[in-house]
DNA sequence: GCCGTTTTCGGCCCGACTGTTTTCAGTCG
């Protein structure tokens, strides 16, 4: 099978990480990285883009050679550059590298001197002294080694947005408890920019005497270790194995410590990269004029950015990949918002695996401000989910026809009904049909291969009952792979049966990510946020949702469930593929014809 | 290795912190 944009990125990103070993030129290494990273952000395959005679070169930082690296790796399953450097160093430094603290060179010496090439090796060197008696290294340093290595095997590399954010949340809360006088103060990098994984957490704000601040942090009771902590800068690792960089600044100059922390890295590489052009420096205290060495500073980020001649840019799309040029051509979209929802179309109540009445669902839905919901408990195939047997769904939906009169909001009937594995649904098509909003969802045979699973949730897509595909991919975040499926094909299907696909907003999903959902938007896919709510106060995890449709570039009228009542109910009553009208109808501005 | 509203050659983001140093290399973000 070809390779994945994510190995051929994990390629380059190693080829750089040699490179850096062997003591090659830094911008050849950087050339590697960069190229990693953007590749590993691209929203469709590059094997596919290979296959259609596409010109890879146009890729920003993929020159001559790197295309013909990724072609010759599509092409054999190898690069021959990448082996023969594999050959030449010593075995297992790539692994060492990923250990905090060790960069290639330490690694290289490791490697070289010590003859070690596993994580556990270099643990024991930095117990027996061995590690302290290389050059540039000392008995302090292989202990910090030392610390960093049982911290990374306590905690693994990356966590859930869902379980960074409150963590960060609690870190901010006991600080302004210690410190009163603490001005603004939140989360910046990957968490600002919504990652769905996040590596650490840096935390940003301004106060009156900053080094209090860092000194306060580090007697936190939370904290474990403290790694770092100078008086502009402290880290520390927080109870649950996450490290927290703490950066504290003065207000006047507030807008250029947020930008420089909210990243990402490539878009700051490019933003200065920008800036140099106009004669400008940019740095967390402020932009330079390199000539005159005067330096500006900025209260606010849109500021900050104005200086540079650009708008402000929403943390979500600053990944360095497309927002630059989109912002200089004035094509940056006004990207959708929590207030933009109008219904929520994946709900769950204690009739099937949900903790609450159905009674409480609607309250707390309508609560949310929403026009419309849909109930959709579970299907009989999931009997650990109590799925509900065809009699018991006619009688949910009697129940439901029932209890509309009690509330303003729309309650429409759904179901989140199973695809079999052979693609077939769950319930007859005649009770489906009697159905409002039919959520489709993979929960068995997820082992299935690529061609069967694609095939698969096609023929659930051809269904005239099927109005969403739920959590497309059946990831679950750090806990369990996505299946295999062709996203490219499955995209196009969604388009022309005129299914929509759930951007799934529950913290431990995310599914679609938000690289499907770029690639979806680009099709003309229509796109539903859910919560799949199973307790009427998991209704606020939209906003891990929202986030995913931003990091996608959606626009209010890329959503689904932003459209008004009377137009989403126009929409599901019109069959399919032809409701899709509706759909780009309001899309493309234009009035009803 | 990539790239161009100065350039197809000559540039390439910038600073904090640590430990081992006597002036700075390595790592991180």
């Amino acid at each position: 099978m070809a390779p994945t944009n994510e190995q051929i990125a994990e390629l380059f990103e190693n080829m750089g990480s040699l490179l850096e070993m062997k003591g090659d030129t830094i911008f050849k290494i950087r050339a590697y990285q960069r190229a990693a990273r953007t590749i590993e952000q691209l929203s469709s395959p590059l094997s596919q883009a290979l296959e259609n005679g596409e010109d890879l070169t146009k890729i920003p930082g993929v020159g001559k050679a790197i295309s013909e690296k990724i072609a010759e790796f599509i092409g054999h399953g190898q690069v021959s550059a990448y082996e023969k450097l594999l050959e030449e160093l010593p075995p297992g430094v790539l692994d060492l590298k990923d250990i905090p603290g060790i960069g290639p060179k330490t690694a290289m010496a490791i490697g070289q001197e010590l003859g070690i090439s596993t994580v556990e090796g270099v643990a024991e060197a930095a117990a027996d002294g061995r590690l302290a008696g290389l050059p540039r290294m000392g008995q302090k340093a292989a202990d910090s080694i030392l610390r960093h290595i049982q911290a990374f095997q306590a905690m693994g590399s990356r966590t859930p947005i869902g379980q960074a954010l409150p963590i960060a949340e609690e870190v901010i809360a006991a600080l302004r408890e210690q410190c009163p006088d603490i001005g603004p103060m939140f989360p910046a990098g990957s968490l600002r920019r919504w990652e769905e994984t996040i590596g650490d957490i840096d935390l940003i704000g301004t106060a009156p005497n900053p080094e209090a601040v860092g000194d306060a942090l580090v007697k936190l009771p939370m904290v474990k270790d403290v790694l770092v902590h100078g008086p502009k800068k402290t880290s520390v690792v927080v109870e649950s194995g996450m490290q927290i960089d703490l950066r504290i600044g003065e207000p006047g100059s507030f807008g250029a410590l947020l930008q420089y922390f909210t990243g990402s890295q490539q878009h700051n590489i490019r933003l200065r990269d920008f800036a140099q052009r106009q004669g400008l420096s940019l740095n967390e205290y402020g932009i330079t004029n390199t000539e005159t060495g005067k330096v500006e500073e900025f209260a606010d980020e849109e500021s900050f950015y104005a200086r540079l001649g650009l708008p402000w840019m929403p943390p979500e799309i600053r990944t360095g990949l497309y927002e630059l040029d989109a912002s200089l051509e004035e094509r940056l979209p006004g990207l959708v918002g929590e207030a933009d929802l109008k219904g929520d179309l994946h709900l769950h109540s204690e009739w099937s695996d949900g903790n609450d009445p159905i009674e409480l669902m609607i309250e707390a839905t309508a609560a949310q401000g929403y026009e419309y919901m849909a109930l959709t408990d579970h299907s009989a195939g999931l009997g650990v989910a109590n799925g509900l047997t065809n009699e018991r769904l006619e009688s949910q939906i009697a129940l439901l026809r029932s209890l509309q009169e009690n509330y303003d909001i729309m309650v429409l009937c759904g179901s989140e009904c199973d695809i079999r594995a052979n693609g077939e649904m769950d319930y007859p098509d005649e009770l489906l049909a009697q159905l409002d909003v039919v959520v489709a969802s993979v929960h068995s045979a997820m082992g299935q291969d690529q061609a069967t699973m694609t095939a698969r949730m096609i023929k659930a897509m051809e269904h005239p009952s099927v109005t969403i595909i739920g959590h497309l991919t059946t990831r679950l975040l750090g806990q369990r792979e996505p299946v295999e499926f062709d996203l490219e094909a499955v995209l196009q299907a969604a388009r022309d049966t005129g299914t929509a696909l759930e951007i799934n907003a529950s913290p431990e999903r995310l599914d679609l990510r938000d690289t499907h959902a770029y690639r979806a938007r680009e099709l003309g896919v229509p796109l539903a946020i859910n919560t799949d709510s199973h307790h009427h106060t998991h209704l606020d995890k939209r906003r891990f949702g929202v986030a995913v449709a931003r990091r996608a570039w959606c626009q209010p009228e890329d959503i689904l469930n932003t459209m008004s009542r009377e137009d989403f109910l126009e929409f599901i009553r019109m069959p399919k593929p032809k409701r899709l009208e509706i759909f780009d109808r309001r899309r493309n501005g234009t009035a009803p014809a």
